[in-house]
DNA sequence: ATCTATATTTCGAGG
DNA sequence: CCTCGAAGTATAGAT
């Protein structure tokens, strides 16, 4: 970890530059060189591995295997320091939209009523659907989850809807999500599509409630 | 700047944990806090601006505006260094989508034959077109201009072709990259959108041969 | 402040 | 290795 004073040029698949300011370089056991400021979340320009970095005097030119290249004319060194850190056991998540769809998979009568779940990952040859029910009457409905349902999920649930309807006849769609957009919402209804808000942690303590047999 | 050995709890949009391990702390001048373990371009976890840090004496904790919660557990520090960075001039990019636009708009002969410039940003209800061109033959093409042709694309320009059909009468369309994505290629195909491929160096080269009279 | 569209997105899974 | 979809996407621009 260096503390400079630098000006970086960046040519790959755009060009970009960096005037002369007191930056952070960071170099990481896998090759990751980041350039940060003091602010923002992610970095002002950065080299993902593999790389090699050529450290001259003054200038030190980071090159990937694309032949992008990170050029950073070093004024002044203020620190330079190095540590190891060992590895790292890497972060487990809760809460992803695979967990949803295993959740909905298994309680599709929040989604409307007297839905029962025909199949899960229903493939057709666009992809897959996330869930295939039948309804209270029989009919197929085809169910996409999203975490957040956008303007896009409509647009693919549509193209699945489309697909599904020249094998199965009419069906209808259902976008299940925690939370929507606005343009979502009524580009749905347009489509004749119903939007339904779930509630992953109430999801979560039901089946807890559901304990199995076993 | 802290290098630590601490285990981290995230609670927000979703759940997540970081067991025991050594890694980086970052805490940036506009409240930004960052993790990093020693491979990877993004941190492990992290917290935007604006968010408070509880710094008590073995659990750190910090809080935004929408009540999530990043808890460090810091079980040993083996560095902790500040620097003052001082204001950041930023980055200056060129490449980007904006500027293909602005050379498309005025090179438009590159995407058909006799093809000449309507309008830039032609604006519908919902949401502008890129570049409004007519053909040699005279009839109005829509063009839509990523950097990436993907089939989210597709699905936009089909949105504005249909919308402005509706005011224009028959309107081609023309999706312009830089690259394309295969299923994009497909679905332009079964849609009768063209896609053009273009050279954004090219582009630029050709626009210098043709400087302007004063 | 909220929403929309872009990104050198990054990352992981699957063919 | 490429392709595709998700992300606590982040970020900038527009409403």
């Amino acid at each position: 970890m260096v503390i400079a004073r630098c000006s970086v040029e960046y040519k790959g698949r755009l060009a970009a530059y960096l005037p002369e300011a007191v930056r952070l370089l960071m170099i990481k056991a896998d090759g990751t060189f980041l350039i940060h400021s003091d602010v923002g979340s992610k970095p002002l320009n950065w080299m993902t591995p593999p790389c090699s970095l050529l450290e001259g005097p003054d200038v030190w030119t980071v090159t990937n295997k694309g032949g992008e290249q990170l050029v950073i004319t070093v004024l002044e060194v203020l620190s330079d320091t190095g540590f190891e850190l060992g590895p790292d056991p890497g972060l487990m998540k809760d809460g992803v939209e695979k967990q949803l769809q295993a959740l909905l998979a298994e309680q599709c009568h929040v989604l409307g009523d007297g839905f029962s779940l025909v199949q899960r990952e229903y493939f057709t040859d666009i992809g897959p659907v996330d869930l295939l029910c039948k309804d209270g009457t029989g009919a197929h409905v085809l169910v996409e989850i999203k975490r957040v349902g956008e303007i896009d999920s409509v647009e693919q649930l549509t193209r699945y809807l489309q697909r599904v309807s020249t094998v199965l006849g009419d069906v209808q769609g259902v976008l299940a999500a925690q939370t929507f957009k606005p343009q979502a919402k009524t580009l749905a209804a347009d489509r004749g599509i119903t939007c339904v808000q779930v509630d992953y942690e109430a999801l979560k303590g039901m089946e807890s409630n559901v304990p199995t047999l076993f």
